[in-house]
DNA sequence: ATAATAAGCGAACATGCGTTCTATGTCAAG
DNA sequence: CTTGACATAGAACGCATGTTCGCTTATTAT
């Protein structure tokens, strides 16, 4: 950044601004330039257009030339909805069985969702949530209870951390995966440095998805 | 809740509805009646006026009456600025040393921040963040890089998961803290359960925080 | 003091924009 | 076939609203 900022505004200039901000907090709607008149106690509307060109000029609102309402405030604390989402929970993870997968037909409800701010996560795309049932994926320092943030995808990269599915032993797992040069085998490395990674034929994992996060309330 | 939701939209509704959404990400204003014709693909403006008034019956919108770019969606995915809440990491949590607290001169700079969701949280009082360094917090299940968020706060009550500093062994660690009946000591419980849970006299246990929610980003 | 510049007014104007009205088309029930 | 509830068009009406312009009143520089 460089010129710009608060350079003096002069007192009718800042109630406009707070006018303009208290509207918009409780109409959704930016106010006219009559009512920013009558709500900001400028005399006439003319003043009031002048006022906000030297606030345009000052970058503290863009306008849209002859529209109705065409004033927003550039203030940076605005939050556009995708600074936010909503990640489906769509199950739980239990060692015992495969991890469940989204089901794309189902929205998701309100009800069982997590919302988390975008900038954690990167894109939205096929995200979506499990909830850690049981001690089993303590290796991974995940703990009953914890949220665990996935997206849905095929191609893994080494050292990704993924929900394995291990067929042979019907159990799920949440491991590092590291695909073996032979590309027969993968390695499956826990979280915990202290366990050792093992190893098991590719044939016998199916690879549920990616481990974008893993969020724990206390 | 009970009634309303998405009992079935005609078409051009919801493409009403999506261009709505969409404009105002894009504009920050809502659109014009002949906005929505044109971006909804309506034929005619007492159509769109007509679709509006059935989604405004379906409590999707709100509208004032008669007031230019009147339509505002009830649609929860709006999101106001109190929806994410920017928490400040404040340094790093190490097993040597008393974890940092939060400096309440130094503002929040954006660079090191940690954007959630407010759901996640509930308040955002007296919330700072430490990035954990090392694994010495393993047997609370939390991992090197891992984000952990705290809160502020002189009382604790028992089971709470919190940063203690051990004056004794001038060490640093996150446990479940119970006060033990006669006050003089309190208990420290590790998070994994396989571990012991062991006592320390009150007098050498600073109580620095306490742990809201844990972020392990992969 | 005088000129120049910025600030303030209010009315008039031209669109912007929501609303309403009439006419037409569809489709199922009677 | 008729009736009546909906869905659709297009146009006209009229208030809403941003803009402009001429004019007066501070401020400041010369």
């Amino acid at each position: 950044m460089s010129h710009s900022a608060i350079e003096h505004l002069t007192e009718p200039q800042q109630r406009i601004l707070s006018f303009i901000s208290h509207y918009m907090d409780e109409h959704d709607v930016p106010p006219t330039i009559r009512e920013i008149q009558k709500g900001a106690g400028i005399s006439s509307t003319s003043m009031v257009s002048y006022h906000l060109k030297a606030l345009e000029r000052a970058n503290l609102l863009n306008r849209y030339e002859r529209r109705s309402r065409g004033v927003v405030l550039t203030h940076a604390h605005r939050v556009s909805p995708r600074d936010i989402v909503s990640v489906p929970i769509v199950g739980r993870i239990v060692a015992s069985e495969p991890a469940p997968t989204p089901d794309p037909d189902a929205l998701a409800d309100a009800e069982n969702t997590i919302q988390i701010a975008r900038s954690l996560v990167g894109s939205a795309d096929g995200l979506y949530a499990l909830e850690v049932q049981g001690d089993s994926m303590i290796d991974a320092l995940i703990n009953d209870g914890d949220i665990v943030i996935m997206r849905r995808t095929d191609e893994i990269k080494n050292g990704d951390l993924a929900a394995v599915f291990l067929t042979d032993r019907n159990e799920s797992t949440l491991k590092r995966v590291y695909r073996e040069k032979d590309g027969k085998r993968l390695k499956l490395k826990p979280e915990n440095p202290t366990m050792k990674p093992f190893y098991v034929d590719a044939h016998h994992a199916m690879i549920q998805g990616k481990v974008i996060c893993v969020i724990r309330k206390t």
